[in-house]
RNA sequence: CGGGAAGUAGUUCAGUCCGGUAGAAUGCCUGGUUUGGGACCAGGUGGUCGCAGGUUCGAAUCCUGUCUUCCCGACCA
């Protein structure tokens, strides 16, 4: 049973009440591998949620699934290293190839003599090996484009780790694709953002700001990086997903041309794409409170849980008769519901427990229900509940799921909006970024300005909005920094 | 790799300054009473005090070394 110490994430150390929900809300737990996680099965449904979702989307876009090696030779980077600068070095690498004994005593050894003539480094990213692969599949116009995807694990050794947010092994996805021109390539790196967007904010009821990187932000390699991002309620940024439009960089480096209809040898045109388990930080950091976890039901594992309390065996069978065809009927609605009769905790712990999980919607029902044909109703996000007739409850549950899903998402955009403001002094500038939130600014556009910025605030230009937010209106100024002109405003903040 | 903090029961921690039988809460097990918001009573289970040396009649406590974890930087989705 679960270990409860009254959990209170809203105190000051913001960063440690996160590992501490994740916990408790029997998410996920620190493995014995360094900095790596281990996904509970709790944790790993809401993730199967989030990728099946995503995976609609991208096929409604003409996405296939692929799968490519773990593995990549050595060699592979260093091709890609000569034409682009600065790709993560931080690789786990696998040196030897078999085990032994240990002669002098217990376990097992590497053995010496089984080194690898090619060191293989455990994908950081697939960029490489998927290229590689391309090369082959790419000869013609007619074989363009090629739209491809996986899900996989990637591994990087980062120095400091967190759960879900940054952990040395972690789960994704990464869209490939390769184009005959350069305006089909920008055009799909742009409407694979905005599959994101709109996944974030539907599903996720995350409410995300949709952008350009400056070039100091940009993916190494790509010539355009488009992304999404959210504010966590410490009002800190988190990039929840980005979306490359990568020239003919990797083309080159790989030497992946085809032949047009002109009879022309040219190079291909690429895009890639990717989120993470990182959204799953992102989930926790927008939504939860003190009372733990608060899943839009989109996301939910469960969406509705039903209590019977009771005293007696006789009086369970009872409750059953009423609430067994209630969650009969939900199931055939499509909606995930759970009957908790077990009597091994009291219905006080359940309700807490559940609220924990975040489970949008809790039908408790005894003895009293029972003879006055009611039910009682409550919402996680509001944290408020009501007795009802038990009549029709189910279309009241419909229509309350979707409105908690509308509710997390107002809710968090409520929040935003009101931690975003313009800011058009650098000394006020400094001062302000320290409270957290997102600062309108007009900016020079060199990466000098953004460089002096990010050592003195810490804070970095999350992005340069592709639109003006809510509110405001997109117009020309002056930098807060050299007072050089500028077209827009950017996003800035301290990100994690 | 720099700067800080911490390793003691499954978990959260006290005890360390000032050496002398290993503690609390919570969890877990048993029995009973309970069950409409994290139940109560009684009994029980559970620890080579991170590891290795040293000092001492005696070390969780003092000394030396070492490993690990967390937080703040650098790195990063």
């Amino acid at each position: 049973m679960a270990n409860f110490q009254k959990l209170t994430p809203r105190s000051e150390d913001y960063s440690k009440w996160y590992n501490e929900l994740v916990v408790k809300a029997d998410l996920a737990e620190q493995s014995a591998v360094r900095g790596c996680m281990v996904i509970k099965p709790y944790g790993y449904a809401i993730w199967e949620t989030i990728q099946s979702e995503l995976d609609r989307r991208f096929k409604e876009q003409g996405v296939k699934n692929a799968y490519f090696p773990l593995l990549i030779p050595k060699s592979f980077l260093s091709r890609e290293a000569e034409h682009v600068e600065g790709f993560a070095k931080e690789c786990a690498v696998v040196t030897h190839h078999r085990l032994m004994n240990d002669p002098n005593g217990k376990g097992v050894v590497v053995d010496p003599n089984a080194r690898l003539e090619e060191e293989l480094i455990i994908r950081p990213t697939s960029e490489t090996i998927i290229w590689s692969t391309y090369k082959n599949w790419i000869s013609s116009y007619r074989d363009l484009p090629i739209l491809c995807n996986q899900w996989c694990n990637v591994m990087r050794w980062e120095m400091r780790t967190r759960l879900f947010l940054r952990t040395a092994e972690f789960l994704w996805q990464e869209g490939h694709t390769a184009h005959a021109t350069k305006e089909e390539a920008e055009e799909y790196a742009r409407k694979m953002l905005d599959v994101y967007a709109d996944f974030a904010e539907k599903v996720m009821a995350i409410p995300v700001i949709k952008g350009v990187k400056s070039p100091n932000e940009r993916f190494a390699g790509a010539l355009n990086t488009y992304c999404i991002e959210a504010m966590m309620q410490d009002g800190k940024a988190l990039q929840a997903g980005t979306s490359h439009f990568l020239g003919q960089n990797f083309a080159k480096s790989f030497e992946v041309q085809f032949l047009s209809k002109e009879n022309k040898y040219e190079y291909v045109w690429a895009t890639s794409w990717g989120v993470s388990t990182r959204l799953m930080g992102a989930l926790i950091m927008t939504h939860s409170d003190d009372n733990g976890l608060v899943l839009p039901p989109a996301l939910a594992p469960i969406q509705v849980v039903i209590v019977p309390i009771f005293k007696k065996e006789d009086d369970l069978a009872l409750l059953l008769d009423k609430l067994n065809p209630i969650a009969d009927n939900l199931k055939r609605m499509g909606i995930r519901v759970q009957i908790d009769a077990s009597d091994k905790s009291t219905p006080g712990f359940k309700f807490a427990d559940y609220e924990m999980k975040g489970v949008p919607v809790r039908l408790a029902m005894g003895g009293r229900d029972l003879q006055n044909g009611t039910i009682e109703i409550a919402r996680r996000d509001t944290m408020t509940k009501e007795t009802i007739a038990i009549d029709g409850i189910e279309a009241t549950i419909k229509n309350l799921l979707d409105e908690i899903q509308v509710n997390c998402y107002n809710k968090a955009m409520t929040y935003r909006t009101a931690n975003i403001r313009e800011c058009d002094s650098y000394e006020e500038f400094k001062q302000e970024i320290q409270k957290g939130g997102f600062l309108l600014c007009h900016w020079d556009g060199t990466p000098e300005t953004e460089e002096k910025i990010k050592e003195e605030t810490k804070a970095t230009i999350r992005c340069i909005p592709l639109e003006a937010l809510p509110g405001y209106k997109e117009e020309p100024g002056k930098c807060m920094v050299t007072g050089k002109p500028s077209p827009r405003r950017v996003v800035f903040a301290i990100a994690y």
